[in-house]
DNA sequence: AAAAACTTTCAGAATATTTTGAAAATTCAA
DNA sequence: TTGAATTTTCAAAATATTCTGAAAGTTTTT
């Protein structure tokens, strides 16, 4: 890519978060606000990203909460002014983790459910039985050991192949 | 839940595979038709499959190529026989390996893509823009490790977390 | 208490994705 | 070859998701 100015960097990278987000089943638009607050210095009101993102109040209030469930922002309530401003958590490693946690307890944890529901509706007295049981346990075990994975490379900084990662991330 | 019958037992997880799986950025009918051919001893054909689940030889014909391209399922050519047989890779830890490594290639390559091109269109040669460099940066690191993480934990049976795994998972 | 400033909601509109099914293409047996 | 069997394609229809904007709700100021 040839050079570029900043502006243009900036809109590259809310665009380009917009639509690989979309690939990751995440709304494009909440995505787009993230980049745009991720990539601002300071605090942003709805009516600022409305009119920088050229998309209604309705989606801007929505996608908002969505991203302070994820954590990925907050609210930040300005002295002397009666508008909700928000910023982005900037410590990528933080936006990191706070994503895999939130994609594992939306994408593993029902899962797990869903195997141990269908485990407990069947006894295994026939041989077909026994066959779909070895299945659901083997989803079972597999998601259960995804699960793990990603708690204990999520949980403890004291983890080596964080340490490994954190080294070459500082550096 | 209840005890349950075993084609009850089945329409359920086929039922809940296609519906965890949009949540995964899947398509339904790819994931019905995966859970269907995982819990079939014997290999089908798409008419089979189209009665089986009520759907389009279109729609059919379309998500087995796709669900090829993933490798989780393979096309069986049987003697004697003109149509094409489907058969799903049953050893559940290979599906895993398969679909993280899908996913891997899918949601993190075009990440690390997009971050190299920014760097290589700015030069730091103010603050906002070392600013935003420090962003790119640093997501770009974020993804290459992941990238790594996903890679290693793949790639070698030798890897000690997999190996912990592996006896648990063959007990 | 009333009004102004701001946020939230949600029905309908717009957009995006998935599905259908018939036509076109391909494969194979005779 | 021909033609029957089967697979693939793709435009249009169906469905699902996201977005809008005005009305309703809330908070703060006067």
């Amino acid at each position: 890519m040839a050079l570029m100015e900043l502006k243009e960097a900036k809109d590259k990278f809310i665009h380009t978060w917009g639509t690989l987000a979309t690939q990751w089943g995440i709304n494009r638009t909440m995505a787009q606000i993230h980049a745009l607050l991720l990539l601002s210095s300071k605090s942003m009101n709805a009516d600022e990203i409305m009119a920088d993102l050229q998309i209604s109040r309705g989606n801007v209030n929505m996608n908002l909460r969505d991203l302070m469930d994820w954590k990925l922002i907050y609210k930040q309530l300005l002295p002397g002014e009666r508008k909700e401003f928000f910023i982005a958590e900037k410590d990528i490693w933080k936006v990191a983790k706070q994503i895999a946690k939130e994609r594992r307890r939306r994408e593993i944890g029902p899962l797990i459910e869903a195997m141990e529901d269908l485990k407990e509706g069947i006894q295994p007295d026939t041989v077909e039985k026994e066959e779909f049981l070895k299945i659901v346990n083997d989803i079972s075990k597999v998601s259960i050991f995804a699960d793990n994975t990603m708690t204990s490379l999520l949980k403890s900084d004291e983890n080596w192949l964080m340490n490994n990662f954190i080294k070459v991330f500082n550096k």
